[in-house]
RNA sequence: CGGGGCGUGGCGCAGCCUGGUAGCGCGCCUGUUUUGGGUACAGGAGGCCCCCGGUUCGAGUCCGGGCGCCCCGACCA
């Protein structure tokens, strides 16, 4: 993208309404615009961000035996009363009326929209277990919105929901997903613990939070020092063997970790002292297992192999990928600017032309743009260096590619590394296959 | 939902107490200048002062009501 024709604008000075360091820089960088409290306009590079998280998002559920589907943002009142959560859920749900008269409602989550969906396609014992899941804009009318989008009331959320015959099934589907959400943040760049949680309004006996840790998050949270150790990578640990899941369950049960309103002092106290890890923290994912609570109130069932009706066993699974958004630039930035993971990354580097209208910068310029004019952001405006400096500083691009007319005459250009903020003067070539662009 | 605060060009703010020509910085436009970390100078555009009502010869300013937004707390992906 040519910075010159993008719709990308940058604030010097801070909007006032902003608090937190993620809200200030993603109004600074022009990823999102607030149109009212805790609802915002999503710009090209916000947006870049948010669709690269959801890929990262599918792509594992995918891996899980994940099936994307996509359910509607308004939901009809009957459907809520089927489960009995319709006046149990009280003001946060946004309700609504068509002109008929017809009570909706815009969801605030997909527990009735699914579970009916699976009962009326689903009979038999032989198509379980399943997992369906969507990504998909929800709201929730919160009492104080706030943080940006960490904090807002449309939100965009990928939430699955798990089916299984048995108890003993929905346990393995349960850790199946505990695992693929460990994956998930892995691959998004940042820490998150699960950690023992209450389950709310969802209902349910088994569940847990992920929690990014980060001293403006909401929650404050207690963990063993184990989870900072693990080392995921290496126990390779394959969702589709059971023995695998049983070695992370055991894991989760050995390695305390749980958020204030969880948190079990006895539990703690056999922490040995110099293990004992707390701080504040970012809820970016939530997962449940809630049984047959929907299955049976909604009168959801399957034929078993012996002909007998079985209410299917589910659990519900969230991530706030709006929320991500703000978490990782919460986890991941400095005074300048965001600094953006790789994978999550608007553009994977800025390209700076120093002195457009002189013949050779342009030339270099055009020739490194034209290698991947969708991933590369060339700031060609007529601007000052300093201010193109502090622009891609402040979009956070994992790398710069600087092209001065001083190095350009002689075929050198300037690699900027943005987290670590080494820079190095690279012939040309050697610049491009560095970053992987020839 | 309880407590506090704020609404004035795109952004950040002053002006309000003590009513009388709507201001400053940044940004934007034009020109010159500068050219490796938000350059300098000159000229210029841009405002239902949140809305409604009241007081007054006169309201951004005083009074009443409403709306919007933010912050702190209790609640949640």
């Amino acid at each position: 993208m040519r910075l010159s024709q993008a719709f990308q604008p940058t604030l010097k000075e801070v909007p006032a309404e902003a608090q937190i360091a993620s809200h200030r820089l993603m109004l600074r960088a022009g990823l999102v615009r607030q149109t009212s409290s805790g609802i915002y306009t999503w710009l090209p590079a916000g947006l870049r961000v948010l669709r690269n998280i959801a890929n990262i998002v599918r792509q594992e559920q995918d891996q899980v035996g994940g099936q994307e589907v996509l359910m509607p943002t308004i939901q009809s009142a009957d459907l809520w009363r089927r489960s009995g959560r319709y006046d149990a859920y009280g003001p946060e749900m946004l309700r609504i009326q068509d002109r008929q008269g017809r009570e909706m409602l815009y969801g605030p989550t997909n527990e009735e929209v699914v579970t009916d969906l699976f009962g009326s396609t689903v009979k038999s014992y032989r198509e379980l277990p399943k997992v369906i899941y969507h990504i998909q804009w929800k709201f929730r009318d919160e009492v104080r919105p706030r943080f940006g989008v960490m904090r807002g009331r449309e939100f965009y959320m990928k939430d699955a929901y798990s089916f299984d015959l048995s108890y003993e099934a929905a346990v393995s589907s349960y850790y199946r997903m505990m695992l693929s959400y460990l994956k998930i943040f892995r691959r998004l760049g940042v820490k998150a613990v699960p950690m023992a949680a209450d389950t709310g309004p969802i209902g349910g006996e088994l569940s847990h939070e992920f929690l990014v840790l980060a001293p403006t998050g909401e929650s404050e949270v207690f963990y063993d020092a184990g989870w900072d150790e693990m080392d995921w990578e290496s126990m390779a640990l394959n969702p589709q063997n059971e023995a695998d899941l049983q070695k992370l369950q055991n894991l989760v049960k050995e390695t305390y970790s749980a958020t204030d309103e969880k948190h079990d002092l006895t539990a703690w106290e056999a922490v040995p002292e110099d293990r004992r890890r707390g701080g504040r923290g970012i809820e970016v994912g939530h997962i449940f297992y809630f049984g047959t609570k929907y299955t049976e109130a909604m009168g959801v069932e399957v034929n078993g192999a012996d002909g007998a009706a079985i209410h299917p066993h589910m659990g519900s699974y969230g991530i706030g990928v709006s929320r991500l958004v703000g978490a990782i630039i919460e986890a991941s930035h400095d005074d300048a600017g965001i600094i953006w993971p790789e994978d999550v990354a608007p553009y994977r580097a800025a390209l700076l032309n120093l002195r457009p209208g002189d013949e050779t910068c342009d030339a270099m310029c055009e020739s490194i743009y034209s290698c991947d004019p969708e991933g590369l952001l060339y700031d060609d405006r007529s601007e000052r260096a300093g201010v193109k400096f502090n622009d891609a500083d402040l979009l956070g691009h994992p790398w710069q590619i600087i092209v001065g007319p001083r190095g350009a005459k002689n075929g050198m250009v300037e690699l900027k590394h943005r987290a670590t903020g080494e820079r190095s003067e690279l012939p040309l070539d050697e610049a491009l296959a560095k970053l992987g662009l020839r």
